[in-house]
RNA sequence: GGCGCGAUGGUCAAGCGGUUAAGACACCACCCUUUCACGGUGGUAACACGAGUUCGAGUCUCGUUCGCGUCACCA
Protein backbone atom coordinates (compact mmCIF):
# COMPACT_ATOMS: atom_id res chain seq x y z
CA UNK A 1 0.00 0.00 0.00
CA UNK A 2 1.37 3.20 -0.88
CA UNK A 3 2.55 5.59 2.08
CA UNK A 4 0.34 8.67 2.97
CA UNK A 5 1.95 11.07 5.59
CA UNK A 6 0.76 14.64 6.17
CA UNK A 7 1.97 17.88 8.07
CA UNK A 8 -0.70 19.37 9.93
CA UNK A 9 0.20 22.50 11.38
CA UNK A 10 -2.13 25.05 13.10
CA UNK A 11 -1.82 28.03 11.93
CA UNK A 12 -0.78 30.34 14.78
CA UNK A 13 2.82 32.29 13.52
CA UNK A 14 6.47 31.13 12.84
CA UNK A 15 6.94 27.67 12.01
CA UNK A 16 8.67 26.23 15.72
CA UNK A 17 11.76 24.10 14.59
CA UNK A 18 10.01 21.27 16.41
CA UNK A 19 7.12 21.55 14.09
CA UNK A 20 9.50 21.60 10.94
CA UNK A 21 11.56 18.43 11.91
CA UNK A 22 7.98 17.10 12.28
CA UNK A 23 7.27 18.07 9.05
CA UNK A 24 10.32 16.56 7.25
CA UNK A 25 10.22 13.37 8.88
CA UNK A 26 7.05 12.65 7.24
CA UNK A 27 7.96 13.98 3.86
CA UNK A 28 10.87 12.12 4.39
CA UNK A 29 8.85 8.99 5.39
CA UNK A 30 6.58 9.62 2.44
CA UNK A 31 8.85 10.05 0.03
CA UNK A 32 11.78 7.19 0.79
CA UNK A 33 8.86 4.80 -0.12
CA UNK A 34 7.47 7.06 -2.89
CA UNK A 35 4.13 8.23 -1.00
CA UNK A 36 1.95 11.07 -0.70
CA UNK A 37 2.56 14.02 1.58
CA UNK A 38 -0.41 15.93 2.52
CA UNK A 39 -0.52 19.15 3.82
CA UNK A 40 -3.58 19.65 6.07
CA UNK A 41 -4.30 23.05 8.12
CA UNK A 42 -5.60 22.63 11.45
CA UNK A 43 -7.58 26.31 12.28
CA UNK A 44 -9.99 24.87 14.36
CA UNK A 45 -9.13 27.23 16.86
CA UNK A 46 -10.10 30.51 16.24
CA UNK A 47 -9.07 32.32 19.04
CA UNK A 48 -5.26 31.53 18.47
CA UNK A 49 -5.37 31.55 14.72
CA UNK A 50 -3.22 34.63 13.10
CA UNK A 51 -3.10 36.23 10.25
CA UNK A 52 -0.89 35.50 7.49
CA UNK A 53 0.28 32.21 9.26
CA UNK A 54 -1.14 29.86 6.43
CA UNK A 55 1.32 31.83 4.63
CA UNK A 56 4.39 31.33 6.81
CA UNK A 57 3.62 27.78 6.61
CA UNK A 58 3.36 27.71 2.72
CA UNK A 59 6.69 29.99 2.47
CA UNK A 60 8.51 27.63 4.95
CA UNK A 61 7.53 24.54 3.24
CA UNK A 62 8.33 26.38 -0.40
CA UNK A 63 11.71 27.34 0.70
CA UNK A 64 13.03 24.18 2.63
CA UNK A 65 11.44 21.88 -0.32
CA UNK A 66 9.63 20.53 1.50
CA UNK A 67 6.55 20.54 -1.77
CA UNK A 68 3.18 18.87 -1.30
CA UNK A 69 1.40 16.39 -3.45
CA UNK A 70 -1.84 17.48 -1.97
CA UNK A 71 -3.23 20.55 -0.30
CA UNK A 72 -5.43 23.78 0.40
CA UNK A 73 -3.84 25.20 -2.53
CA UNK A 74 -3.75 22.53 -4.76
CA UNK A 75 -6.30 20.49 -3.70
CA UNK A 76 -6.81 16.54 -3.94
CA UNK A 77 -8.82 14.14 -3.99
CA UNK A 78 -9.76 14.61 0.06
CA UNK A 79 -10.37 17.71 0.13
CA UNK A 80 -10.92 20.43 1.48
CA UNK A 81 -7.61 20.32 3.23
CA UNK A 82 -8.79 23.12 6.16
CA UNK A 83 -10.70 22.14 8.67
CA UNK A 84 -12.61 25.22 9.17
CA UNK A 85 -13.77 24.79 5.55
CA UNK A 86 -14.37 21.07 6.37
CA UNK A 87 -16.24 22.31 9.73
CA UNK A 88 -18.34 24.42 7.63
CA UNK A 89 -19.82 21.12 5.73
CA UNK A 90 -21.17 19.52 9.26
CA UNK A 91 -18.69 16.59 8.24
CA UNK A 92 -17.20 16.40 11.88
CA UNK A 93 -20.31 17.21 13.87
CA UNK A 94 -21.68 14.41 11.84
CA UNK A 95 -19.04 11.75 13.14
CA UNK A 96 -19.42 13.29 16.45
CA UNK A 97 -23.20 12.11 16.10
CA UNK A 98 -22.21 8.28 15.17
CA UNK A 99 -20.18 7.90 18.25
CA UNK A 100 -23.49 9.18 20.02
CA UNK A 101 -25.57 6.70 18.65
CA UNK A 102 -22.95 4.18 19.51
CA UNK A 103 -22.70 4.96 23.22
CA UNK A 104 -19.06 5.88 22.63
CA UNK A 105 -19.96 9.55 23.26
CA UNK A 106 -21.80 11.89 25.02
CA UNK A 107 -23.69 15.33 24.74
CA UNK A 108 -22.48 17.27 28.00
CA UNK A 109 -23.89 21.12 29.20
CA UNK A 110 -21.80 21.36 32.73
CA UNK A 111 -20.56 25.09 32.26
CA UNK A 112 -17.62 26.89 32.89
CA UNK A 113 -18.21 27.10 37.03
CA UNK A 114 -19.04 23.30 37.42
CA UNK A 115 -16.02 21.98 35.41
CA UNK A 116 -14.08 24.70 37.60
CA UNK A 117 -14.95 23.09 40.53
CA UNK A 118 -13.86 19.89 39.10
CA UNK A 119 -10.49 21.17 38.91
CA UNK A 120 -8.02 20.47 41.51
CA UNK A 121 -4.23 21.93 42.01
CA UNK A 122 -1.18 19.57 42.07
CA UNK A 123 2.73 20.78 42.73
CA UNK A 124 1.16 24.76 41.46
CA UNK A 125 -0.20 22.36 38.02
CA UNK A 126 -3.90 22.83 37.52
CA UNK A 127 -5.75 19.71 36.48
CA UNK A 128 -8.71 18.47 35.68
CA UNK A 129 -10.45 15.09 35.13
CA UNK A 130 -14.27 15.10 34.02
CA UNK A 131 -16.44 13.21 36.12
CA UNK A 132 -18.65 11.84 33.57
CA UNK A 133 -22.14 14.14 35.20
CA UNK A 134 -23.58 14.43 31.76
CA UNK A 135 -23.19 11.20 30.79
CA UNK A 136 -26.15 10.00 32.83
CA UNK A 137 -28.52 12.76 31.53
CA UNK A 138 -31.72 11.01 30.27
CA UNK A 139 -32.62 11.07 26.87
CA UNK A 140 -35.89 13.42 27.49
CA UNK A 141 -33.02 16.01 29.79
CA UNK A 142 -30.89 15.91 26.17
CA UNK A 143 -33.65 16.66 24.38
CA UNK A 144 -35.02 19.49 26.55
CA UNK A 145 -31.14 21.29 27.05
CA UNK A 146 -30.69 20.82 23.30
CA UNK A 147 -34.27 22.14 22.22
CA UNK A 148 -33.21 25.36 24.93
CA UNK A 149 -30.31 26.14 22.69
CA UNK A 150 -28.18 25.08 26.10
CA UNK A 151 -24.51 25.46 24.99
CA UNK A 152 -22.90 21.98 24.74
CA UNK A 153 -19.47 20.27 23.98
CA UNK A 154 -19.82 16.48 22.92
CA UNK A 155 -17.43 14.38 24.98
CA UNK A 156 -15.57 10.65 24.18
CA UNK A 157 -17.03 8.26 25.99
CA UNK A 158 -13.85 6.23 27.84
CA UNK A 159 -14.51 3.06 29.81
CA UNK A 160 -13.41 3.31 33.56
CA UNK A 161 -11.59 -0.45 33.65
CA UNK A 162 -9.18 -2.80 31.94
CA UNK A 163 -6.31 -0.75 29.83
CA UNK A 164 -5.76 0.28 26.16
CA UNK A 165 -2.06 -0.94 24.58
CA UNK A 166 -1.12 0.95 21.31
CA UNK A 167 2.03 0.56 18.97
CA UNK A 168 4.41 3.04 18.31
CA UNK A 169 7.27 2.60 15.38
CA UNK A 170 9.53 3.92 17.65
CA UNK A 171 8.74 2.95 21.19
CA UNK A 172 6.91 -0.01 20.79
CA UNK A 173 3.77 -1.26 22.46
CA UNK A 174 2.55 1.23 25.33
CA UNK A 175 -0.40 0.07 28.04
CA UNK A 176 -2.03 2.60 30.06
CA UNK A 177 -5.13 1.76 32.46
CA UNK A 178 -8.32 2.89 30.45
CA UNK A 179 -9.05 4.99 34.27
CA UNK A 180 -6.05 7.61 32.92
CA UNK A 181 -8.45 8.64 30.03
CA UNK A 182 -10.46 11.33 30.79
CA UNK A 183 -13.79 12.01 28.46
CA UNK A 184 -11.95 14.85 26.04
CA UNK A 185 -14.04 17.02 24.45
CA UNK A 186 -14.40 15.89 20.75
CA UNK A 187 -16.34 18.83 19.70
CA UNK A 188 -16.03 22.36 20.83
CA UNK A 189 -19.36 24.94 22.23
CA UNK A 190 -18.56 26.76 19.37
CA UNK A 191 -19.10 23.21 17.02
CA UNK A 192 -15.40 23.36 16.21
CA UNK A 193 -14.06 20.05 16.72
CA UNK A 194 -10.98 19.59 18.92
CA UNK A 195 -7.67 18.78 17.35
CA UNK A 196 -8.10 15.29 18.96
CA UNK A 197 -11.49 14.26 17.35
CA UNK A 198 -10.63 16.29 13.75
CA UNK A 199 -7.04 14.67 13.81
CA UNK A 200 -8.98 11.18 13.91
CA UNK A 201 -11.59 12.27 11.35
CA UNK A 202 -9.21 13.46 8.88
CA UNK A 203 -6.64 11.36 9.25
CA UNK A 204 -8.94 8.50 8.32
CA UNK A 205 -10.98 10.04 5.31
CA UNK A 206 -7.43 11.33 4.21
CA UNK A 207 -5.90 7.78 4.23
CA UNK A 208 -2.93 8.70 5.98
CA UNK A 209 -1.15 5.54 6.62
CA UNK A 210 1.78 7.03 9.26
CA UNK A 211 0.86 9.46 11.78
CA UNK A 212 4.32 11.51 12.19
CA UNK A 213 3.64 13.99 15.33
CA UNK A 214 5.75 14.87 18.28
CA UNK A 215 6.18 13.22 21.33
CA UNK A 216 3.74 15.10 23.80
CA UNK A 217 0.85 13.51 21.56
CA UNK A 218 1.83 10.10 23.15
CA UNK A 219 -0.21 10.24 26.34
CA UNK A 220 -3.42 11.11 24.36
CA UNK A 221 -2.62 8.37 21.47
CA UNK A 222 -4.78 5.55 23.58
CA UNK A 223 -7.40 8.10 23.12
CA UNK A 224 -7.31 8.29 19.29
CA UNK A 225 -7.05 4.32 19.26
CA UNK A 226 -10.20 4.24 21.12
CA UNK A 227 -11.74 6.54 18.50
CA UNK A 228 -10.58 4.77 15.63
CA UNK A 229 -12.00 1.29 17.33
CA UNK A 230 -15.38 3.20 17.94
CA UNK A 231 -15.56 4.06 14.27
CA UNK A 232 -13.89 0.47 13.06
CA UNK A 233 -11.31 2.03 11.60
CA UNK A 234 -8.22 1.16 10.87
CA UNK A 235 -5.28 2.27 13.24
CA UNK A 236 -2.41 3.70 11.20
CA UNK A 237 1.09 3.46 12.08
CA UNK A 238 2.21 5.92 14.62
CA UNK A 239 5.78 7.47 14.79
CA UNK A 240 6.01 9.99 17.80
CA UNK A 241 9.54 12.14 17.45
CA UNK A 242 11.15 12.89 20.63
CA UNK A 243 11.24 17.32 21.78
CA UNK A 244 13.75 19.30 20.68
CA UNK A 245 15.31 21.69 23.91
CA UNK A 246 17.45 24.51 24.40
CA UNK A 247 20.82 24.29 26.03
CA UNK A 248 18.87 24.56 29.97
CA UNK A 249 16.94 21.16 28.39
CA UNK A 250 13.67 23.19 28.37
CA UNK A 251 11.03 23.53 25.32
CA UNK A 252 12.17 25.93 23.00
CA UNK A 253 10.54 29.20 23.62
CA UNK A 254 10.29 31.86 21.51
CA UNK A 255 12.10 33.93 23.83
CA UNK A 256 15.49 31.89 23.17
CA UNK A 257 14.98 33.59 19.77
CA UNK A 258 15.82 30.81 17.61
CA UNK A 259 13.32 28.82 17.85
CA UNK A 260 11.72 28.85 14.56
CA UNK A 261 12.41 28.51 11.36
CA UNK A 262 12.10 32.25 10.35
CA UNK A 263 14.46 33.16 13.11
CA UNK A 264 16.97 31.07 11.91
CA UNK A 265 16.49 32.92 8.43
CA UNK A 266 16.80 35.98 10.12
CA UNK A 267 20.02 35.53 11.90
CA UNK A 268 21.49 34.81 8.58
CA UNK A 269 21.13 30.75 8.01
CA UNK A 270 20.35 29.54 4.95
CA UNK A 271 17.47 27.34 4.17
CA UNK A 272 18.87 24.44 3.30
CA UNK A 273 21.41 24.45 6.62
CA UNK A 274 19.20 24.94 8.80
CA UNK A 275 16.92 21.75 7.08
CA UNK A 276 20.30 19.19 6.74
CA UNK A 277 21.17 20.70 10.20
CA UNK A 278 17.40 19.81 12.53
CA UNK A 279 17.20 16.36 10.46
CA UNK A 280 19.99 15.40 12.22
CA UNK A 281 18.58 16.19 15.74
CA UNK A 282 17.10 12.96 16.51
CA UNK A 283 17.90 10.91 13.85
CA UNK A 284 20.98 9.57 12.14
CA UNK A 285 22.11 7.88 8.98
CA UNK A 286 24.03 4.65 9.33
CA UNK A 287 26.81 6.31 7.74
CA UNK A 288 28.75 8.83 9.34
CA UNK A 289 28.04 11.64 6.40
CA UNK A 290 26.65 14.48 8.25
CA UNK A 291 25.95 16.88 4.85
CA UNK A 292 22.87 15.88 3.05
CA UNK A 293 20.74 17.54 0.67
CA UNK A 294 17.22 17.07 0.66
CA UNK A 295 17.22 14.46 -2.24
CA UNK A 296 19.79 12.84 -0.26
CA UNK A 297 17.79 12.70 3.01
CA UNK A 298 14.74 11.31 0.54
CA UNK A 299 17.01 8.07 -0.24
CA UNK A 300 18.61 7.77 3.23
CA UNK A 301 16.20 7.83 5.43
CA UNK A 302 15.14 5.15 7.69
CA UNK A 303 12.19 6.32 10.55
CA UNK A 304 13.27 3.73 12.36
CA UNK A 305 16.92 5.37 13.01
CA UNK A 306 14.72 8.16 14.75
CA UNK A 307 16.02 8.87 18.38
CA UNK A 308 13.76 8.54 21.37
CA UNK A 309 15.60 10.89 23.80
CA UNK A 310 15.28 14.23 23.72
CA UNK A 311 17.80 16.64 21.74
CA UNK A 312 19.28 20.01 22.22
CA UNK A 313 19.09 22.57 19.72
CA UNK A 314 22.88 23.27 19.59
CA UNK A 315 23.35 26.98 17.45
CA UNK A 316 27.49 26.42 17.20
CA UNK A 317 26.99 23.45 15.31
CA UNK A 318 24.25 24.55 13.09
CA UNK A 319 26.39 27.85 12.75
CA UNK A 320 29.31 24.87 11.23
CA UNK A 321 27.20 23.30 8.75
CA UNK A 322 25.79 26.68 7.68
CA UNK A 323 29.50 27.70 7.14
CA UNK A 324 29.98 23.92 5.25
CA UNK A 325 27.31 24.97 3.01
CA UNK A 326 28.79 28.32 2.06
CA UNK A 327 32.17 26.53 1.26
CA UNK A 328 30.49 24.48 -1.04
CA UNK A 329 28.28 27.20 -2.67
CA UNK A 330 28.42 28.35 -6.01
CA UNK A 331 30.23 32.13 -5.88
CA UNK A 332 27.24 33.58 -7.70
CA UNK A 333 24.70 32.39 -5.66
CA UNK A 334 26.57 33.43 -2.64
CA UNK A 335 27.32 36.79 -3.93
CA UNK A 336 23.42 36.88 -4.40
CA UNK A 337 22.56 35.95 -1.03
CA UNK A 338 25.45 38.14 0.61
CA UNK A 339 25.51 41.05 -1.70
CA UNK A 340 22.83 43.03 0.74
CA UNK A 341 25.08 42.51 4.00
CA UNK A 342 27.94 43.69 2.13
CA UNK A 343 26.58 46.78 0.47
CA UNK A 344 25.29 47.34 4.33
CA UNK A 345 29.04 47.88 4.81
CA UNK A 346 30.28 49.40 1.89
CA UNK A 347 29.21 51.94 -0.48
CA UNK A 348 32.53 52.97 -2.22
CA UNK A 349 32.39 51.51 -5.86
CA UNK A 350 34.63 48.64 -5.31
CA UNK A 351 34.81 44.97 -6.44
CA UNK A 352 32.01 43.32 -4.53
CA UNK A 353 32.11 39.76 -6.03
CA UNK A 354 35.80 39.72 -5.53
CA UNK A 355 35.15 40.96 -1.37
CA UNK A 356 32.30 38.21 -0.82
CA UNK A 357 34.74 35.39 -2.40
CA UNK A 358 37.27 36.71 0.10
CA UNK A 359 34.48 36.40 3.12
CA UNK A 360 32.39 33.01 1.58
CA UNK A 361 34.46 30.49 3.24
CA UNK A 362 35.22 32.30 6.58
CA UNK A 363 31.91 32.77 7.92
CA UNK A 364 29.10 31.20 9.30
CA UNK A 365 26.60 33.15 8.87
CA UNK A 366 25.30 36.52 6.90
CA UNK A 367 25.63 38.72 9.43
CA UNK A 368 29.33 37.60 10.04
CA UNK A 369 30.24 39.50 6.84
CA UNK A 370 30.31 43.40 8.68
CA UNK A 371 33.03 42.83 10.72
CA UNK A 372 35.11 41.01 7.80
CA UNK A 373 34.92 43.89 5.46
CA UNK A 374 34.19 47.04 6.98
CA UNK A 375 37.54 48.24 6.97
CA UNK A 376 37.39 48.45 3.01
CA UNK A 377 35.28 51.32 3.62
CA UNK A 378 37.18 53.15 5.91
CA UNK A 379 40.39 52.55 8.18
CA UNK A 380 39.07 52.15 12.01
CA UNK A 381 41.17 53.63 14.68
CA UNK A 382 43.25 51.39 15.67
CA UNK A 383 46.38 50.69 18.06
CA UNK A 384 49.67 51.22 16.91
CA UNK A 385 50.39 47.86 18.97
CA UNK A 386 48.63 46.01 16.13
CA UNK A 387 51.98 46.27 14.18
CA UNK A 388 53.88 44.39 17.11
CA UNK A 389 53.59 40.57 15.78
CA UNK A 390 56.00 38.43 17.69
CA UNK A 391 55.66 36.15 15.15
CA UNK A 392 56.34 37.74 12.24
CA UNK A 393 58.93 39.42 14.61
CA UNK A 394 57.75 42.98 13.82
CA UNK A 395 58.06 45.93 15.67
CA UNK A 396 56.56 49.68 15.42
CA UNK A 397 59.92 50.43 14.09
CA UNK A 398 60.95 47.18 11.24
CA UNK A 399 57.05 48.33 10.42
CA UNK A 400 57.65 52.24 10.13
CA UNK A 401 60.63 51.33 7.88
CA UNK A 402 59.29 48.46 5.72
CA UNK A 403 55.95 50.59 4.88
CA UNK A 404 58.08 53.71 3.81
CA UNK A 405 60.21 51.47 1.58
CA UNK A 406 57.41 50.01 0.47
CA UNK A 407 55.50 53.21 -0.31
CA UNK A 408 57.41 54.43 -3.64
CA UNK A 409 57.43 50.38 -5.08
CA UNK A 410 53.42 50.79 -4.39
CA UNK A 411 53.28 54.30 -6.08
CA UNK A 412 55.52 53.10 -9.01
CA UNK A 413 53.70 49.48 -9.54
CA UNK A 414 52.96 48.82 -13.28
CA UNK A 415 50.06 45.83 -12.93
CA UNK A 416 48.22 46.08 -9.18
CA UNK A 417 46.93 42.69 -9.28
CA UNK A 418 47.44 40.26 -6.46
CA UNK A 419 50.31 38.34 -8.23
CA UNK A 420 52.13 41.45 -9.32
CA UNK A 421 52.09 42.80 -6.45
CA UNK A 422 52.81 39.89 -3.80
CA UNK A 423 55.95 39.66 -6.45
CA UNK A 424 57.21 42.76 -6.26
CA UNK A 425 57.16 42.97 -2.45
CA UNK A 426 58.33 39.87 -2.27
CA UNK A 427 61.44 40.61 -4.03
CA UNK A 428 61.69 43.56 -1.98
CA UNK A 429 61.78 41.12 1.02
CA UNK A 430 64.42 38.97 -0.61
CA UNK A 431 66.54 41.80 -1.14
CA UNK A 432 66.43 43.09 2.14
CA UNK A 433 66.41 39.32 3.81
CA UNK A 434 64.11 39.30 6.05
CA UNK A 435 60.72 36.58 5.26
CA UNK A 436 57.43 37.86 3.71
CA UNK A 437 55.35 37.88 6.37
CA UNK A 438 57.39 40.49 8.20
CA UNK A 439 57.16 42.65 5.27
CA UNK A 440 53.19 41.94 4.76
CA UNK A 441 52.11 42.01 8.43
CA UNK A 442 52.62 46.10 8.66
CA UNK A 443 51.10 46.59 5.09
CA UNK A 444 48.14 44.58 6.00
CA UNK A 445 47.87 46.39 8.78
CA UNK A 446 48.25 49.76 7.48
CA UNK A 447 45.49 48.71 4.81
CA UNK A 448 43.13 47.35 7.75
CA UNK A 449 44.05 48.88 10.51
CA UNK A 450 42.75 45.41 11.83
CA UNK A 451 44.30 42.16 13.45
CA UNK A 452 42.30 40.00 11.24
CA UNK A 453 41.05 40.38 7.67
CA UNK A 454 39.16 37.96 5.02
CA UNK A 455 42.46 38.56 3.08
CA UNK A 456 46.49 39.03 3.06
CA UNK A 457 47.88 42.53 2.06
CA UNK A 458 48.04 42.17 -1.78
CA UNK A 459 44.97 40.86 -2.43
CA UNK A 460 43.17 44.08 -0.16
CA UNK A 461 45.44 46.65 -2.21
CA UNK A 462 44.36 44.78 -5.72
CA UNK A 463 40.53 45.41 -4.16
CA UNK A 464 41.50 48.90 -2.57
CA UNK A 465 43.18 49.99 -6.10
CA UNK A 466 46.47 51.97 -6.35
CA UNK A 467 45.34 55.50 -5.17
CA UNK A 468 43.46 54.25 -2.15
CA UNK A 469 46.24 51.95 -1.02
CA UNK A 470 48.92 54.36 -1.18
CA UNK A 471 46.53 56.64 1.05
CA UNK A 472 46.61 54.35 3.52
CA UNK A 473 49.70 53.38 3.87
CA UNK A 474 51.08 56.81 3.62
CA UNK A 475 48.35 57.42 6.73
CA UNK A 476 49.85 54.50 8.91
CA UNK A 477 53.48 56.15 7.83
CA UNK A 478 52.41 59.42 9.35
CA UNK A 479 50.61 57.89 12.62
CA UNK A 480 53.93 55.45 13.22
CA UNK A 481 56.55 58.53 12.55
CA UNK A 482 54.74 60.54 15.22
CA UNK A 483 54.71 57.96 18.01
C1' G B 1 0.34 13.85 42.61
C1' G B 2 -1.33 9.81 38.81
C1' C B 3 0.13 7.93 34.23
C1' G B 4 3.66 7.64 30.28
C1' C B 5 8.50 8.26 28.12
C1' G B 6 13.65 8.92 28.33
C1' A B 7 19.01 8.47 30.25
C1' U B 8 26.63 7.05 26.25
C1' G B 9 31.78 13.03 26.66
C1' G B 10 29.61 20.22 27.30
C1' U B 11 26.27 19.21 22.56
C1' C B 12 24.53 15.83 18.35
C1' A B 13 25.30 10.81 18.37
C1' A B 14 27.20 5.20 16.72
C1' G B 15 26.65 0.88 19.47
C1' C B 16 21.95 -3.48 19.34
C1' G B 17 25.94 -9.62 25.07
C1' G B 18 32.52 -10.10 24.02
C1' U B 19 34.85 -3.08 20.80
C1' U B 20 41.40 -0.15 22.69
C1' A B 21 33.25 2.57 23.60
C1' A B 22 33.06 5.20 16.57
C1' G B 23 32.31 9.91 14.24
C1' A B 24 30.78 15.25 14.20
C1' C B 25 30.39 20.22 16.77
C1' A B 26 32.81 22.92 20.59
C1' C B 27 37.58 23.27 23.19
C1' C B 28 43.19 22.76 23.37
C1' A B 29 48.05 21.89 20.94
C1' C B 30 51.02 21.50 16.68
C1' C B 31 51.66 21.96 11.22
C1' C B 32 50.51 24.88 6.87
C1' U B 33 50.23 30.14 5.86
C1' U B 34 51.10 37.40 2.97
C1' U B 35 47.25 38.10 9.16
C1' C B 36 42.80 35.49 10.97
C1' A B 37 40.30 31.69 9.22
C1' C B 38 40.16 27.37 5.96
C1' G B 39 42.78 22.75 5.64
C1' G B 40 45.89 18.81 7.98
C1' U B 41 47.60 16.03 12.43
C1' G B 42 47.01 14.97 17.40
C1' G B 43 44.74 15.68 22.30
C1' U B 44 41.22 16.49 26.69
C1' A B 45 36.38 14.44 27.57
C1' A B 46 31.09 9.65 28.31
C1' C B 47 28.13 4.48 29.30
C1' A B 48 23.52 8.36 36.07
C1' C B 49 23.36 4.82 40.44
C1' G B 50 22.27 -0.07 42.70
C1' A B 51 20.89 -5.01 42.33
C1' G B 52 20.09 -9.19 39.27
C1' U B 53 20.48 -12.62 34.51
C1' U B 54 25.06 -14.39 32.13
C1' C B 55 31.38 -17.36 31.49
C1' G B 56 30.86 -12.15 30.07
C1' A B 57 26.53 -6.19 30.28
C1' G B 58 26.75 0.49 27.64
C1' U B 59 23.80 -3.35 25.45
C1' C B 60 18.72 -7.81 28.81
C1' U B 61 15.44 -7.44 33.73
C1' C B 62 14.06 -4.86 38.16
C1' G B 63 14.59 -0.83 41.53
C1' U B 64 16.53 4.19 42.64
C1' U B 65 17.71 8.97 41.00
C1' C B 66 17.28 12.69 37.59
C1' G B 67 14.97 14.88 33.25
C1' C B 68 10.89 15.47 29.98
C1' G B 69 5.77 14.92 28.49
C1' U B 70 0.63 14.66 29.83
C1' C B 71 -3.72 15.16 33.00
C1' A B 72 -7.70 22.19 28.48
C1' C B 73 -13.92 23.65 24.94
C1' C B 74 -4.57 24.57 22.84
C1' A B 75 -2.66 22.14 19.39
Amino acid sequence: MKIRTRYAPSPTGRMHVGNLRTALYAYLIAKHEDGDYILRIEDTDQEREMEGAVDIIYNTLRQTGLLWDEGPDIGGPCGPYVQSVRQKQGLYMEYAKKLIEKGEAYYCFCDEERLNSLKKTVNGEEIMVYDKHCLHLSKEEIEANLAAGKPFVIRQNNPMEGTTTFHDELYGDISVDNAELDDMVLIKSDGFPTYNFANVVDDHLMGITHVVRGCEYLSSTPKYNRLYEAFGWEIPKYIHCPTITNEEHKKLSKRSGHSSFQDLVDLGYLPEAILNYVALLGWCPDSEREIFTLPELVKEFDYLRIAKSPAVFDMAKLSWMNGEYFKAMDPAAFYEKAEPYIKAVISKPLDLKKIAEMVRTRIEKFPDIAEQIDFFEEVPEYDSELYVSRKQKTTKESSLKVLTDVLPMVEGAAAFDNDSLFELLKGYAEKEGVKVGFVMWPIRTALSGKAMTPAGATEIMSVLGKEESVSRIKAAVKKLSEE
